[in-house]
DNA sequence: GATTATCCTATTAAATCTATAGGGTAATAG
DNA sequence: CTATTACCCTATAGATTTAATAGGATAATC
C-alpha cells in the first residue's frame, strides 16, 4: 500500500505546480483544497522542502512553493524521499541495499529473483515520469 | 515492502517445487530449511492450502505438497493470496476497487494517474511469471 | 493405541503509520 | 516598533498492521 504521506505529498506537489506564476501557496490552502489533516500535511511539506523539493516564505502572504519546474521532479526522487526504497525488499534495492539475514545465497533465491523484475518494472515507470507527466 | 508473509509463501512454494515426485514435506523440515519460524510458517502453508495451492496430508509421512504444477502457478494468484491487492491505491485496483474518501475525481487526481502506471508494470511481471520461472 | 503431523483459534508483542499538541521563529504590514 | 501571519520543530499519542507464540484438537499411519 502507498502511504497517505507518499499520497499526501504527492497532490501537494500537483497542487502546487498548477499555480500560476508558482505563487506560494499556504498550508491551509492546500490542506483545505485536497482534504489532507493540516498538521500532517506540515510535516509533509517541511520534509518536501528539507529534501529540495520546495521552497518557502514565512509572514503574511507566504507559503510553499515548488523550487524547480514541474518537468524537472522526477518521481524516482519523489518516491525515495516520501515512499522510501522502491525495492519491495532490501536485497534487490539500488539505493538501499541490505542482506537478508535468512537467506543464504541471492543467486538461488526464488523471492530475489521475482523482486528483480519487480523493481526493474516499477524503476522504469518511475523514471519515465516527472510532476509534469502526472498533472491532469 | 513485501511482507515477511509472502516472503516465507513464496520460499515455502519453491522449495516444494523442487522436491522430487512432489513427495510431501513437513512443515518443520521446510521452517528449518528456509529459516522461518515454525509456527507462522505454518499458518502460510494453511492459508496456500485452503485457497486451492498445497495439498495436505496427515500423521507420519505426511506435509505439505504441490496441487498443481510449478508452471501453471501464476504469480499474480500468489501475490494476491499472500500480499493482498497488487495494486497501492485501492481506486486503481482491478480485484479490491474502492472510491477514495478524500479523492473528489480519479480523473483528475495525479495520485491515481501514476498508480495506475504502477499497476499495470508490476500486473505485466506477475502475469509473466509462473513458480517455474522463479526457481533457481 | 501410541505416535506423528496437520488443523485451528486466540492472544500477544513489535513495528509502523497517522495524526495531534504546543510552542518557537522569522517575515511582513501598518 | 509591534501585532499579525505563517512556517518551523520536537515530542508524543493513538490506531493499525504485521509477526510471532501458545495450546490444544483432529486425523492418519504404523
Amino acid at each position: 500500500m502507498l502511504s497517505k504521506k507518499t499520497k499526501y505529498g504527492l497532490k501537494a506537489l500537483s497542487f502546487l505546480a498548477l499555480q500560476k506564476e508558482n505563487a506560494p501557496v499556504q498550508i491551509a490552502e492546500i490542506a483545505k483544497q485536497e482534504n489532507i489533516s493540516q498538521k500532517f500535511l506540515e510535516s509533509i511539506l517541511l520534509t518536501l522542502r528539507k529534501t529540495g523539493f520546495l521552497g518557502s516564505k514565512k509572514g503574511k502572504g507566504g507559503g510553499y512553493y515548488l523550487i524547480k519546474e514541474p518537468k524537472d521532479i522526477l518521481m524516482t526522487d519523489v518516491m525515495r524521499v516520501l515512499e522510501g526504497p522502491i525495492a519491495m525488499v532490501p536485497c534487490v534495492s539500488l539505493n538501499f541495499y541490505e542482506k537478508c539475514d535468512d537467506c543464504p545465497d541471492e543467486k538461488t533465491c526464488s523471492v530475489n529473483k521475482l523482486m528483480l523484475q519487480i523493481r526493474d518494472s516499477t524503476l522504469q515507470v518511475y523514471r519515465n515520469n516527472t510532476l509534469a507527466d502526472i498533472l491532469v
